[in-house]
DNA sequence: TCCACTCTACTTTTT
DNA sequence: GTAGAGTGGA
C-alpha cells in the first residue's frame, strides 16, 4: 500500500523524509503530529525497506500507542506487528523482564500500583518507627519518587540528604527497595530506574537493544523525565537515529518529574540535530486558536512559535460567570442540551476541570438535566476496593512473594484472621527471612494460634497454591480464582445494594479479561525483548500471551481508565485538563476558571508554577475544534467553606474581542427549577427498590454501582419529579433509604429532626430532615 | 476479632 | 464534606 506523502504540508513532509540522524519536531497543538509519526514509520518500512522490528516508537499512554498501532496497521498492514509501539512503562517492563535475573528479580515479578506502594511505605514507616505526623507519607513518597526519576539510588540519596525530611526519606527509600526486591516487585518509578540501570551497567544488553532498534521515535517528548531521557539517550547513542516530537507549550507534568529542558536542549545534546516546526493547525477554528496563542504568549520560557489556521474564525469564546458552582454546572448542562439540539453529538462534547473534586457538581447537574456522561479518571475502576482485591488474588497467584497482595487479601473476605495473627505471621516472616505467604503456611502448624484461625489460614494458603495449577482458558482461570476466594459469596451474603454493586463490578472485571484475550490474539504487536544472548536477527517472539495470567496481570496493572474510555454509547466526557491532552472535541467547556483553582493556589507562588498552569490552560483551549466555553463562579464551596475568588487571569489574557461574557444573574435562573431542589446528594434518587437507579453522588467507596462509564447510563436518565428531602414531609412509620445506612424506618419526628431506626445496623439515628441523604420509599 | 463511632487531614495534576 | 485511620466497646 503506497503512502501518499504529497498529501502532507511542506513541514510535515520534511519531518517524514528526514529519517537519518537526530530530528526534533516541534509540533504545535493539532498540527498533525500523529500523522507525521505514522507516515514517517510507513515511509521507513515501505520505501526504505527498514524491518519493522528495527523501529521503536514510544508514547505516553496506552491509548496513544494503540491508536498509533491502528493507524500504522491501516498504512502498512501486517508489517506493523513487528514493531514496538509502546509506552515508556510497558517498554521498560519488557526490557526489565527479559533480564530480570541480572537485577536480582525473577521473571515472574509483579508491579505495584500506586496504592500498593503507598501501603508498603506506611508499613516501612511503622517498622522504622517514623512519625507520620512529622513526616507525611506523601511527602516522603514524593521525595523518593523524585529521586528515582532522577536516577538517584538509595546509597547516593542517603549521602546527599541534607534536610531532616531527606534523611528520613533516605532511610525509607533504602528499606523500600529491599522490601520491593524481597516481594519480587517493582513500583512504577522502578520500571524506569531499573531499566536504566540494566542498560547502563550491562553493555552487552545495551548493545543488543541498540542494534535491534535502529530507529527511535518518542512522542510527547516535553513530558519525559530524567530517567526517560536517559533511557532514550542510551538507546540512541550508537546510531543516533532518534526523532523526538513534542511541544514545549504542552508540558504539563513537571510535578511528576517531567523536565522541559529535555526538549528545549535537544539541539544542545545533538548539535547535528535537524529541527522542524509544525505550526499549521488543522483542528480549531480561528477564534479558538487566537485565544490559545494569546494566552500562551504570556509565558517567558518557551520556544517562539505561533500556530495559524486556514479555518474560518468561528464563534467567539463564551465566558459564563456563574453565581456558584451549582449554577455553573446547571448552565453547562443547559448549554450542552442546546448544542445537542443543534446537532452536536454528546460524544463530541467535553467538560474539563482543574481538579477531580470539581467533577461532583458537574456530574450532579448533568444527572439532573438527564445528560448522559462518562468520567475519565478520578475514582478509577481499577482503584475500587473490590477490583483491587481481585487483582491482589491474581497477583498473588502469579507472584507468591508479593507480601502486600498477600496481606491485602488474607482476611478478605473475612476468614477470622485478625490483626494479632497477621502480626505474628509478619514477625515470623521477618525472622525466618521468608515471604508472608510462606510464613502463613508455617503458622498453620503453630498451636499458639486458635484452631479456627489455623484452619482459615490453611484454606487461604491452599487456595493460592491450588490456583497456580489452574490451566487453560484465561477467563476460566480468573473465574475460578475469584470463585474460590469467596469474594462474591461474601458480597452476596451481605445483601445490600452496595454489595450488589461490587459484585457487578467484579463481573465487569471479567469483561476486562475478555478484552485482554481479544486484543492479545493473533493481531498483537508486542514482541519479545532481545536479551544479550539472543541473536539480533532472530525472529521476534510474541510475549503477551492471551492465555497467560501473568501477562494479564502485567497488562492490567499498567493500564488506566483513559485507555478504557470507550467510544460506544453516546455521552459527554468529563475529565481533568491533564487527562485531556492528546484528545479533541467539537465543543469544550472548561469549568472553574478562577484564581486559586485555575491557576491552582499551589502553583501561585512561583513563576514557573504559573507558567505550567498557563500551559495547562493552553492545552485545555486547544482541545476545542469549534466551540469553547470558559466558566467561573463568583462563589464556590471549597472544603465546605464558601470562597469568592477573582476570575482566572487566563480569561483576561484572551483579548476582549475574542470573547463574549454572560451570566451573573442575567439568565434569571433564581429558584426556577430542578437545579435548586434539595441538597447536593441523594435527592434525585428515583427510589431504591432493587434495580431502581440510585443516583447518589459518585463517591469512591460508597457507590460501587454508580460508575457511569462504559455505557451504563441507565441510572442517569432524567429524574421525573421525585421530591427533595428538603420540604418533603416525613411521618413516623415511613420507610426511607439512606445513602450510607441503607433502609430504615422513621420512629419519631421531632420538628426537623427525624429519629430513624436502620434495619442494617439496628440503630436509631437522629438526622435533620433537610440535610440527610435520604429518600422516602414507602 | 469485629464493628461503630470519632477525629483528622485532605485536594493538583498520574504513567 | 469525606475517606481513612485510630479508638474503644461487644
Amino acid at each position: 500500500m503506497p503512502i501518499d506523502i504529497d498529501s502532507l504540508n511542506p513541514a510535515q513532509k520534511e519531518a517524514v523524509l528526514c529519517t537519518e540522524g537526530p530530528l526534533l519536531v516541534l509540533a504545535g497543538a493539532g498540527s498533525g503530529k500523529t500523522r507525521v509519526l505514522t507516515y514517517r514509520i510507513a515511509n521507513l518500512i515501505e520505501n526504505l525497506n527498514v524491518a519493522p522490528w528495527r523501529i521503536l516508537a514510544i508514547t505516553f499512554t496506552n491509548k496513544a500507542a494503540a491508536e498509533m498501532r491502528e493507524r500504522l496497521g491501516a498504512l502498512v498492514g501486517p508489517a506493523a506487528r513487528g514493531m514496538w509501539v509502546s509506552t515508556f512503562h510497558s517498554m521498560c517492563v519488557r526490557i526489565v523482564r527479559a533480564d530480570a535475573e541480572r537485577l536480582g528479580f525473577t521473571q515472574s515479578f509483579t508491579i505495584y500500583a500506586d496504592d500498593d506502594s503507598k501501603r508498603l511505605v506506611k508499613d516501612i514507616m511503622a517498622e522504622l518507627d517514623i512519625d507520620p505526623k512529622r513526616f507525611p507519607v506523601n511527602t516522603l513518597r514524593n521525595r523518593i519518587s523524585t529521586a528515582k526519576n532522577e536516577l538517584i539510588v538509595p546509597g547516593d540519596f542517603e549521602a546527599q540528604a541534607a534536610d531532616p525530611i531527606a534523611k528520613v526519606a533516605a532511610k525509607v527509600y533504602t528499606r523500600l527497595q529491599e522490601r520491593l526486591k524481597a516481594a519480587n516487585a517493582f513500583d512504577f518509578d522502578d520500571l524506569l530506574l531499573y531499566a536504566y540501570l540494566l542498560l547502563k551497567n550491562h553493555p552487552d544488553v545495551l548493545e543488543a537493544y541498540q542494534d535491534r532498534f535502529r530507529y527511535l521515535m518518542v512522542d510527547e517528548y516535553q513530558d519525559t523525565n530524567h530517567a526517560q531521557y536517559a533511557i532514550t539517550t542510551l538507546l540512541a547513542a550508537k546510531h543516533k537515529n532518534i526523532m523526538v516530537v513534542g511541544d514545549d507549550d504542552q508540558s504539563i507534568y513537571s510535578w511528576r518529574g517531567a523536565d522541559i529542558r529535555n526538549i528545549l536542549e535537544f539541539e544542545t545534546d545533538y548539535p547535528e540535530a535537524h529541527t522542524v516546526k509544525l505550526e499549521q493547525n488543522y483542528r480549531s477554528v480561528g477564534n479558538v486558536l487566537a485565544a490559545a496563542n494569546a494566552v500562551i504568549a504570556n509565558n517567558q520560557n518557551r520556544k517562539a512559535k505561533k500556530l495559524f489556521t486556514s479555518e474560518e474564525d468561528g464563534d467567539k469564546i463564551q465566558v459564563y460567570m456563574a453565581s456558584d458552582e451549582r449554577d455553573e454546572g446547571r448552565w453547562i448542562a443547559g448549554e450542552i442540551e442546546k448544542r445537542k439540539a443543534e446537532g452536536f453529538s454528546y460524544n463530541q462534547i467535553a467538560v474539563f476541570y482543574r481538579t477531580n473534586a470539581q467533577s461532583r457538581m458537574v456530574e450532579d447537574m448533568l444527572v439532573r438535566a438527564g445528560v448522559p456522561y462518562r468520567i475519565v479518571g478520578g475514582t478509577r475502576f481499577f482503584d475500587r476496593a473490590e477490583i483491587r482485591d481481585v487483582l491482589a488474588y491474581l497477583t498473588l497467584v502469579v507472584n507468591p512473594a508479593d507480601d502486600m497482595a498477600a496481606k491485602r487479601v488474607i482476611n478478605v473476605p473475612k476468614r477470622g484472621i485478625g490483626k494479632t495473627t497477621i502480626e505474628l505471621i509478619e514477625r515470623e516472616a521477618r525472622e525466618m527471612r521468608m515471604t508472608f505467604l510462606e510464613a502463613a503456611e508455617l503458622a498453620i502448624g503453630n498451636d499458639t494460634i486458635r484452631l479456627a484461625t489455623r484452619k482459615a489460614l490453611g484454606e487461604f494458603v491452599g487456595l493460592i497454591k491450588d490456583a497456580s495449577t489452574y490451566g487453560g482458558d484465561l477467563r476460566k482461570v480468573v473465574e475460578a480464582i475469584i470463585d474460590k476466594s469467596g469474594l462474591i459469596t461474601a458480597l452476596i451474603a451481605e445483601d445490600t445494594d452496595e454489595a450488589r454493586g461490587r459484585v457487578e463490578n467484579i463481573q465487569e472485571f471479567l469483561g476486562v479479561v475478555d478484552e485482554f484475550v481479544d486484543t492479545h490474539d493473533e493481531g498483537d504487536a508486542e514482541y519479545a525483548a532481545p536479551t544479550a544472548e539472543s541473536s539480533q536477527e532472530e525472529a521476534p517472539v510474541r510475549v503477551l500471551r492471551a492465555n497467560s495470567l501473568s501477562d494479564f496481570v502485567e497488562w492490567v496493572t499498567l493500564r488506566t481508565d483513559l485507555d478504557t474510555m470507550s467510544e460506544d454509547g453516546t455521552a459527554v466526557t468529563l475529565m481533568t485538563v491533564h487527562s485531556s491532552k492528546g484528545l479533541e472535541f467539537d465543543c469544550v467547556f472548561v469549568a472553574g476558571m478562577e484564581e486559586t483553582l485555575f491557576p491552582h493556589s499551589n502553583s501561585a507562588n512561583d513563576p514557573s508554577g504559573i507558567e505550567e498552569e498557563r500551559r495547562l490552560a493552553y492545552v485545555a483551549i486547544t482541545r476545542a475544534r469549534k466551540k469553547l466555553y470558559l466558566t467561573c463562579a463568583y462563589a464556590r464551596q471549597i472544603f465546605g467553606q464558601t470562597m469568592a475568588n477573582p476570575t482566572s487571569r487566563f480569561i483576561s489574557e484572551i483579548p476582549n474581542e475574542l470573547r463574549q461574557t454572560s451570566g451573573l444573574g442575567s439568565s434569571g435562573f433564581e429558584g426556577t427549577g430542578w437545579e435548586k431542589r434539595g441538597s447536593r446528594k441523594g435527592i434525585a434518587g428515583s427510589g431504591t427498590e432493587a434495580g431502581g437507579g440510585r443516583v447518589f453522588g459518585q463517591s469512591s467507596a460508597s457507590g460501587p454501582s454508580n460508575r457511569p462509564q462504559r455505557g451504563s447510563y441507565a441510572a442517569f436518565t432524567r429524574d421525573t419529579g421525585k421530591k427533595a428531602a428538603a420540604g418533603m414531609a416525613f411521618a413516623a412509620g415511613d420507610t426511607v433509604d439512606h445513602k450510607t445506612f441503607g433502609r430504615g424506618k422513621i420512629v419519631k419526628v421531632d420538628g426537623d429532626t427525624l429519629h430513624i431506626k436502620f434495619s442494617k445496623s439496628g440503630q436509631t439515628k437522629k438526622l435533620l430532615k433537610d440535610y440527610a441523604p435520604i429518600v422516602k420509599i414507602g
